[in-house]
Parts: structure tokens; sequence; C-alpha cells
DNA sequence: CCTACCGATCGGTAGG
DNA sequence: CCTACCGATCGGTAGG
């Protein structure tokens, strides 16, 4: 499900460009990211692209909205869940950190580039992001009720904590010291004991 | 010290036009953020504001180093404190949280925007993200050591403090629920939590 | 999938 | 500070 693949099957035209688009979209921003080099890269002319895409627009799109969707859906299993709430936002947070270990590019460009998407694709996203985040702070506060988790602002903790996974990237593009699951067990401990009763 | 000025005296053309251009390239990103809507903003024509500056890669280079600079400074002046590790962590985050909220666009294109400098700043900048970081990382590991920290990844715990902070922004648009002192107490007891041993 | 090419917009300059 | 204008590059199209 979703659009990122995970076996080697099936690899279109269309993914290829896609892939490689959202790698140059990562390095160098939407906007400084031109369609010749996405087409260097691939190995064909610019104009050959519009036989497999709309637009540029289009493939910022699919990047993003492919994320998102993952989101929703990661969402909507999670509060589905029997699970106490410290182990649903543990879940959450594992999902997001394996979504940046292995599938960085399009999660960093979906993260910082949506602000580029054109309407009716922005509002959406707009609202899409919201609404997670929204959906996120009530799980923290259904704990803080419960008694599970120490009285803190629930949207602030949302925050913080996203934009703590998100900020991976540094340790991604410097010499790899800590292995993917090191880093994964320092985040969620940290992240984790932030929540938690003294 | 530093550009960001604190009084409104000698305010020149020049630091109008550097604070418009900061509002833009937070707004839409350098790249998409053009010199005619920058001139539009200051109320004059384009070509008129190189009367004051040499290039757009100049406003950047201005807002990114003023922002550095003030970072450096303020890591010299906690290294050379006699504080306790504990209270050097939480100096530097109030610091960066204060940042955050009063010169918020220009911190904020400062850290999402500086790729788009060129040589030799766009190494300078490297270099100087990254020393920042490492010294951040030592009196961490100088507080594991002394055993006021639980034992955790320095370099992983600094970009998650660092990128939690810098995540603000949404906080920062979003319909002010909290104010800035909330907001900053909230943020200070998670991270600092995150590093206490339990 | 390529060649050829378009209108628009960009950062920046000349000259006053 | 403005008018006038430049070369370069952009996303995208036509036609084969």
């Amino acid at each position: 499900m979703g659009r990122i693949k995970t076996t080697n099957k099936e690899i279109s035209r269309k993914d290829i460009i896609i892939e490689k688009a959202a790698s140059l979209f990562k390095e160098k921003g939407f906007k400084a990211a031109s369609m010749r080099e996405i087409a260097d890269v691939v190995g064909v002319e610019a104009a050959s692209l519009y036989n497999h895409i709309k637009s540029k627009n289009e493939l910022l799109n699919i990047i993003c909205f492919d994320v998102a969707n993952r989101y929703t859906h990661k969402m909507e299993e999670v509060e589905a869940s029997e699970l106490s709430v410290l182990a649903k936002i543990e879940s959450l947070l594992r999902f997001h950190i394996d979504g940046m270990i292995h599938h960085f590019e399009q999660v960093y460009v979906s993260d910082r580039e949506w602000k580029h998407l054109d309407n009716p694709y922005l509002s959406n996203m707009q609202n899409q992001r919201r609404t997670y985040r929204k959906r996120f702070a009530a799980i923290i506060e259904q704990g803080i009720k419960q008694k599970e988790i120490k009285k803190i602002d629930a949207s602030t903790t949302v925050l913080i904590m996203l934009h703590a996974i998100g900020g991976i990237e540094s340790w991604h593009r410097s010499t790899q010291k800590i292995s993917g699951k090191e880093l994964e067990e320092n985040m969620i401990t940290f992240l984790m004991d932030g929540l938690r009763k003294i």
C-alpha cells in the first residue's frame, strides 16, 4: 500500500522519475531543482519527462501525498488498536523514525517542500497535517487524563517530537557513526522519557 | 553586537531590505522569492535594491551569518561560565527558544535556507554548524561522564534538541493559544527531562 | 523519446 | 531612485 515500493518488481519509468526527483528536491529544494537536471539524472531529454508526468508540480504532489497517506493510515491503525497510550505514542514515533531512515528522501521532501504545492493540493495538505497533529495531541491528552503522562501542553509536545525526528537529516548526511537501530533506540529513550512522570 | 536590531534607532534602508527579505525568504523560500517581490514590499523598483546590496545572495549571507555569529557568541559565553552542565544546557536551550520567538524569521531562514549560500560562504556555514553541534555535544558528554546526564548518544541528543526547537514554526503560525513564556517552559521541561537520569 | 522552440520570469546592469 | 533593457534559464508544447 502506498507508492513507496518495497520490492524491485514493477518499477515503471514514472517511478524512476519520481525517485530521482525526490532525490534532487531533497538536495537542492523544489524550486532550485530543474526539470532539465531531473532529466539528466534519469538519462533522457527534459521534454521526454512529460510523456510520464504532467508537470513538475505533479512530481511534488505524488511525493507529498504518498507520505501523508502513509501517516494517516498508520494513525488509523494506532487509534483502532488496544495499545496503552504510551505504547501508541511509541508506535507512532517508531513509525516516523523508520520512515526517516528507510524513505529518507520522500519524507524529507514532503516535510520541507510541501509549501510549494499549488491549490487545491496545498490546502488539502495543510488540512492533513493539521488533522494528523490534532489526533496525535488527542492521544497525549488522553494519556495526561489517565495520568500516564506528565502534565504538559499536548500540541507543543507533538511539535517537539515530530520535528525532533524530522531533524535526523544531519545524522543521515554525516559520517554514520551510529547504526539506524541505535539511533532509533536513542531517540525513543529520549522522547519517551520526556513524556513520563518523574 | 550582531545585526539584529533591538532598538528603533539607526534603522537604515539596508536594514529594512534585509528584514523584508527575511520575511519573504521565510514565507516562500530563498529561490521562490524574487527581488521584484522584495522591492514591492520595500516600496521601490527592483533595480533600486542594488544601490544598497550587491546581490540576492548577499541578503542570505547577512541573514545566515548574523544568526550563526550569535550562536557562536553564546556558546563561548556558556563554555566560559561556571555553570553546572545541566545549567549550561538549559541556558543554551533557552537562548535558542528565545531566538525562535523574538527573531523568528531570521532564525527560520538561516536554519532552512543556508544550503543556498554560495562558496566560500557555504562551506564556512557548514563548518560553523558542525562546530557548534560538536561543542554542544561535548557539554553533554561531560555531563554523562559526571553522571549528571543519563547515558545517551550525545550527537543524537543535540540534533533532537535543536530540531525540536527549530520546529516552533507551526506554533508561531497557528492561532497562538499558548504564550511565548508558556511555550518556553513546556519545551524546557520536556527536553531537560529527556536528559535526566530516571 | 528527441529536436526545436515558446513565452515568462529571473537576477542584474547601464545610464541618468 | 527610476526607466529601459540584457542574457540566461525556466517549465512546458508541437510535431514527428
